[in-house]
DNA sequence: TCCAGTTTTCAGTAATTTCTGAAAGTTTGA
DNA sequence: TCAAACTTTCAGAAATTACTGAAAACTGGA
């Protein structure tokens, strides 16, 4: 690996953080690698830059394009393909909760529902459903909640995070004058009567 | 593993999970099987159950011990150490948050801070730079309102999860007539002047 | 202090994951 | 349709991670 030392303790710390979130290190570097590349890079830039096999980059690229981390694109009169990340990282934000979403929480809530619906045999079991279906309730309610705010423009976005922890302020206040609202803040309450 | 098959798909599945999460297998099924129980376990019943060594099990207890996710506890009159998961779903999953932020989160920002404070030389150099600005950025403002909600009383809290789809409208609302909560909206922002 | 019951450590082994080089596959333009 | 330029696949090697059994280390009572 020959790169400039910030660029460099970035790619590597990137590297090892994927070990902590279940992708390969070589995943790990190019991804950080083309996130702060000032230019689309091929496959041999990523080989040199890196310092890893030609094969094993064009795993590490599929895998990330399979993730839509990475963008694939032709420079005008050049074959190879070039590969970079998108600009807005709230965008990149968004594609990775997406992914995870579908890939981790959405097979979990399957098997959850599905363990829920079983007619329990004793009291064990009775009881391991009943906490099932607590982490049921949570799962959906944050993957909700958190789908809101993943669909938010970027403006919205910006006000509510400015808000910082004025949120619960400004909850309380909701509450408080909730009429107003046209008591939408009860909306997604288990009775809607 | 002899467990009830509603029970053991729990366990098996958390399992699977956990190499998505970074942590062993064994570790996932001693969490799921202890979350489920409606007792406390001890070492030898979670061998029993799960059918992994009694070495491997103290090592995935103290693992799990590390992230606080399991509680441990004495039984009148039998010296063995018994486990259990608390109880409130939400108090798991801010526990869990808190350690990803400080194992993962952290150093990652430490990092970053690094990398943003040398002095570029070139423009790669000044351009990666900006991108991981732009990253530290995202990274700092999710976490500070993640912790905003982390922190929240549970009471506060169910009410802003029903809120549901409705944060958006609320803040669109709160915005609308921001001079009445105090103008704080705009607390974090840059320039508090 | 010693002992029985219990937990932890650790060195070696097993299993899994990652990585590589060689070969096969694909695409484009002449 | 061929060849050059480039990408992907894949079987095996290398590296890493997980797991085990045996032994060591605790712990609390007699």
């Amino acid at each position: 690996m020959n790169l400039p030392p910030l660029i460099q303790s970035f790619v590597l710390h990137f590297g090892e953080m994927g070990s902590h979130w279940g992708i390969n290190r070589t995943v790990g570097q190019i991804y950080a690698l083309l996130y702060v590349s000032d230019k689309p890079l091929n496959a041999d830039d990523i080989v040199e830059a890196i310092g890893c096999s030609r094969s094993n980059t064009s795993m590490a690229l599929k895998e990330l394009q399979a993730w839509r981390l990475v963008k694939l694109q032709h420079l005008p009169g050049d074959r190879r393909e070039y590969f970079s990340t998108p600009d807005d990282v709230w965008a990149i934000f968004k594609t990775l909760a997406e992914e995870r979403q579908k890939r981790e929480v959405e097979p979990t809530l399957t098997m959850l529902r599905g363990a829920i619906m079983e007619t329990p045999s004793g009291d064990a079991e009775r009881h391991a459903q009943a906490r099932m279906n607590e982490m049921y309730q949570l799962i959906e309610l944050v993957t909700k909640w958190f789908a809101d705010i993943r669909d938010m423009d970027v403006d919205t976005l910006q006000k509510l995070m400015k808000l910082g922890s004025q949120v619960q302020k400004v909850l309380q206040f909701t509450q408080s004058i909730g009429r107003l609202t046209g008591r939408d803040s009860n909306r997604n309450a288990d009775a809607e009567a």
